[in-house]
RNA sequence: GCACCCGUAGCUCAGCUGGAUAGAGCGCUGCCCUCCGAAGGCAGAGGCCAUAGGUUCGAAUCCUAUCGGGUGCGCCA
């Protein structure tokens, strides 16, 4: 059950008939007519722009129009009464019947809110990607929580998603993690070490030092480098992803696809993605112009193998080569998402922190030529976060140091508070999360206020059980009812805005207003014991009105499964 | 210097493929409640949507320019 979309198909019905009895020309184009919730509730259950958007080609006046349209509209039995108002807009009230209609609709289906919008395209959804040299920040928690609640949002509007994490243990910091971890294994074997400049002084490196010395006991003691860069490097970056993870585990992240960069040199795949662009015409030597303005101080010009992504609308030719031969960083992405390409995704998502905004027009630009233009590529940035405890800034960690990581969020607040929060914003906003006012249990905690609403809805129904009530043909009568039911016929809605612009957040202040028509309902019942949900001497009327909070759990559940946030049934 | 993101109430932020009188929370003012249907309720004040142009029936939303903030800018990933 669709509402809008119901009442959208009588509209352009509707118009189509208009067209037929020859009101209205033949060939138009209904594409922007649109049904939506009005701004104002006293204009009524929707309204509709039809006749705005096609008075001009049709040669009309626009009440013109809308008032033909409304004589159509009003003969529909779910149309109680449809107005012009304004400039040319079409006011529609709908009958009692149809939002009682709807609440049993939410009941019975089961998957209410659930869109075939996607059409089973194949989506691939790469986040979170943090280089395997340390345990995850909060950056990264930001990203995790957004991508993995934008790859559910997509699947629940009925695409084919994949979830997954590129891990760069190919280049350099690979190798500074591996002398890092060497000496902390110096360490273990009871030496004195110094953490010079470039390498990871963490303590988390510790016991992955301590764990070498078991594996290898001491035959990497007083040799070169030579002898145990390679191995070194291997163990730890092994170790560094199991402890990366176990930190996803904790937030509730799984990942389909871990994508090793390392598994794309000296195996020809990254000269395979350089030779398609080659063929397209898209490589070629050439020197850069130094950047205007600041001028890198050892700057001097050198020819470099560069990828013309300026056909693609990228400012400058970007450098897929070192002058030493080697490839730059650019050349595996390129590799990687040429894979991502081949392996047949209809539609690739990259979500990156902000710090990363100066690499989307050239990743876009190789997306599109490696694909011939077929495969959309949208990058996600994600803004920084930052962290309040007790009013004050929040900056150390207990583990990293300098850093506060993934765990010490979720430890602190739970891994459901912690998804929440990051949803609260827009991902390209800056966000302050404040620890105690994520845990505070009160109207101003977006978190408590959703769970509290759901709490709610089945505490009614526990009680309503206990009478022996279940929910039966749903009864609506006041307007703060109603005005629940209508929150409720834009839960598909609002799924399919926010999985066509790749917004989660847009679920998450959902059901912050959800929550809010609940509890106004909820809190009327407290002054006119009518409206209480539970009527301990009608079990008739309790049945009937038990249902439409059991909707509103059946939305919320939903809702904030998507998130990946655990609906709670009571408050502790 | 260039590119990208952002600029909406005192503060923090929403705002639907362009729609009606621009919303929420906090804070502020006033009234009510102290009932476990508890972890407050109701009402009110507060905005030239950074600025100036343009597009059109209609612009916070699209385009251009300017101002202000953030991020990034060859051999670092």
């Amino acid at each position: 059950m669709n509402l809008f979309a119901d009442i959208r198909s009588l509209v352009i019905a509707s118009l189509d008939t208009m067209v037929s009895e020859g009101a209205l020309p033949e060939g138009l184009d209904f594409a922007n007519v649109a049904v939506e919730p009005p701004r104002d509730p006293a204009h009524g259950d929707m309204a509709t722009n039809a006749a705005m958007v096609l008075a001009k080609p049709a040669g009309a006046k626009p009440r013109d129009i809308a008032d033909a349209l409304a004589v159509k509209l009003a003969a529909d039995d779910r149309v109680a009464s449809a107005d012009v108002a304004g400039p040319g807009f079409l006011n529609l009230r709908l009958d009692a019947s149809v939002w009682s209609g709807l609440v049993e609709a939410i009941l019975v289906e089961g998957d209410y809110g659930q869109s075939q919008m996607g059409q089973g395209a194949k989506v691939n959804v790469e986040y979170v990607s943090a280089n395997p040299t340390g345990p995850l920040h909060v950056g990264h928690t930001r990203g995790a929580v957004f991508g993995d609640a934008l790859a559910s949002l997509l699947e629940y509007a009925g695409h084919d998603v994949t979830r997954e994490y590129y891990i760069n243990d190919g280049g350099a910091q690979v190798d500074v993690l591996a002398r890092s971890v060497y000496l902390r294994y110096l360490e273990a074997h009871g030496q004195e070490v110094a953490f010079e400049d470039g390498t990871y002084p963490g303590d988390y490196l510790i016991e992955v030092g301590e764990a070498l010395k078991a594996k290898v006991g001491d035959k990497f003691v007083g040799k070169g480098e030579q002898f145990w860069l390679d191995e070194v490097r291997e163990f730890a970056t092994e170790k560094m992803m199991d402890l990366i993870r176990a930190d996803l585990a904790a937030l509730g992240v799984e990942m389909d696809v871990f994508f090793s960069e390392k598994s794309l040199y000296g195996t020809g795949r990254i000269e395979a993605a350089i030779e398609d662009l080659e063929g397209k015409g898209l490589i070629y030597k050439g020197t850069l112009e130094p950047p205007k303005g600041k001028l890198p101080e050892d700057w001097e010009p050198r020819e470099q193998t560069l990828f013309k992504s300026t056909d693609y609308g990228d400012d400058v030719d970007r450098p897929i080569m070192k002058s030493d031969g080697a490839w730059t960083y650019f050349a595996p992405d390129i590799a990687y998402h040429f894979d991502k390409v081949s392996r047949g995704f209809d539609q690739l998502i990259d979500v990156f922190g902000a710090d990363h905004g100066g690499y989307v027009k050239r990743m876009k630009a190789a997306v599109a030529a490696l694909s011939g233009d077929r495969v959309p590529l949208d990058i996600k940035l994600t803004q920084l976060v930052k962290l309040y405890k007790n009013g004050e800034p929040f900056k150390m960690s207990k583990r990293a140091g300098t850093f506060v990581t993934l765990r010490d969020v979720v430890d602190e607040v739970g891994p459901d508070v912690t998804r929440f929060i990051m949803l609260t914003r827009k991902n390209d906003a800056p966000l302050d999360f404040d620890f105690d006012k994520a845990l505070e249990q009160s109207k101003d905690n977006p978190v408590f206020y959703v769970q509290y609403a759901n709490a709610r809805c089945h505490s009614v129904l526990r009680k309503a059980a206990d009478l022996g009530a279940r929910a039966g043909v749903p009864l609506l009568a006041d307007s703060a009812e109603f005005a629940v039911a209508q929150k409720l016929a834009e839960w598909p809605r609002v799924v399919e805005i926010a999985a066509r612009t790749h917004e989660p957040h847009r679920i998450a202040f959902y059901l912050y207003d959800l929550a809010s028509e609940f509890h106004t309902l909820w809190n009327k019942g407290n002054d006119d014991a009518s409206l209480r949900f539970v009527q301990d001497s009608d079990s008739a009327a309790t049945e009937g009105k038990i249902a439409l909070p059991k909707a509103v759990s059946v939305v919320i559940s939903a809702g904030l499964g998507i998130l990946g946030v655990t609906p709670l049934e009571e408050m502790r």
